[in-house]
DNA sequence: GGCCGGATTCACATGCCGTTAACACGCGGC
DNA sequence: GCCGCGTGTTAACGGCATGTGAATCCGGCC
């Protein structure tokens, strides 16, 4: 039926190795998992061979080549992995000013390029764009901590793989404490932040709404939100306080 | 009139009237055809009619939209062509950098974007690889969600290879929810998205909307959209395992 | 140990919100 | 013009999420 939401475990591979900063930075601030080559066979062997032992069997979400210094060993890469039948696509290529006209001629090695430097802004919704075009939609916006992850888009929270069903109220107010894991809130903050600043209603709303989500995460996961007296709430316990 | 009959007259179709002057500049230089328009109504209209005298009939290379000062039309401009079976496509965009975000969520109106202002090799360079894969067809026309599968082009959907007739407003809201399976949208941006920005009306005019598609859908496959209650409606289950 | 403030738990009333049916309007065809 | 159809609006219904009050429990303090 229905998939369970890709566990990206997919990566970029990336050209070359190591790849510039600027790219590296924007790769690892946007929390994408990437690893970098300088030749094709490193990719693609890490790609095939389940029967390889001991070693993480990797999918590849597509293919980033910087087209620069080494602009012959960046279409060869690219080639190589034209070639074969894993397809680590889609393809951007990463192309300084001066080389633009290496890509005519070339339509067939890549699915889409933007010029270095570049702006974070349009990396990123290129890479989004590519994705879609890939019939993968958008990589799904998830707030993780600990055995708790909630996708923001679906609505839809889990705890250790298996799904939570929460009402509105209760995603919410669980998103509002997750963004900010370890942080206490006030249950005058949570009303305003959570139920909206006109509302006005009695602090026991928040308690019992408390409760009721740790009801539905389990004995085993209660603790999760935890109890600050005379304070109110927080997701998660302190490192520092008792351990 | 007097084209040698193997002669297309392919042009581009360009939002707004008049376009900037740099784009006008670029278009000119590089010997492109080109028609601007404010509605896509002028676009289309140009396209059929072949018997129209006097007039004449235009075949199109695809569509170029400035999103900047007026991006509400724009962005209308890019769904009136989507939506017809004249193909005005590829089309690109041009935005302002500034306008960047309005990029997501938009993925399926448009095939590549430019940040303005540009470089001009790096427009023919998008426009001669846009050229490139309209030539392998890489569009895909066929969207396919579980025993549901819409496709684009003949406004045909079939659930489980028996056929589904559904009016238009129908299929344009199933088609918008299967182009993002899973992911929850609320009234107003299904009114926004799927009825059009300058579309207001009351919410409920989706419920019944979603109603209907799950009416025809037949009772085995109604549950295929799902209720978010509170949020608004996804395709897909609301719990993919077991439960 | 007793007192007290605060947190937890339970039960219940309320009203929001999704569902559904029925109707009104506009448009195109016969 | 009439009729059918696609579409949008309105209203009634009903379920369930939500908020509230009260009882109970717990932890800290004198």
């Amino acid at each position: 039926m229905s998939d369970p939401p890709t566990m990206q475990t997919e990566s970029f591979a990336v050209f070359p190795n190591p790849p510039p900063t600027e790219l590296a930075r924007f790769l690892d601030i946007g929390g994408y998992k990437w690893t970098a080559a300088d030749q094709a066979g490193e990719i693609l062997d890490r790609s095939g061979d389940a029967d390889r032992v001991g070693e993480q069997r990797s999918t590849w979400a597509g293919s980033l080549v910087v087209v620069d210094d080494r602009a012959e060993d960046a279409w060869r890469f690219c080639r190589e992995l034209r070639k074969r039948d894993v397809p680590v696509e889609p393809t951007l290529i990463l192309v300084s000013g001066s080389r633009l006209d290496d890509l005519v001629t070339r339509d067939d090695l890549f699915d889409d390029f933007i010029i270095m430097p570049f702006l974070p802004q349009e990396l990123e919704a290129r890479l989004q764009h590519l994705q879609w075009r890939a019939g993968r939609g958008v990589r799904p916006e998830l707030i993780v901590y600990g055995p708790l992850s909630l996708n923001v888009e679906t609505y839809q929270a889990m705890l250790e793989d298996r799904p939570l069903d929460l009402t509105y109220m209760e995603y919410e107010l669980l998103r509002f404490l997750a963004a900010s894991p370890g942080q206490v809130f006030t249950r005058e903050v949570l009303l305003n932040r959570v139920w909206g600043y006109e509302y006005y209603g009695g602090a026991r709303t928040v308690d019992v709404h408390i409760r009721r989500l740790r009801a539905k995460m389990g004995e085993e996961h209660s603790s999760l939100i935890s109890t600050v007296r005379g304070v109110g709430y927080k997701l998660g316990q302190s490192r520092w306080q008792n351990g």
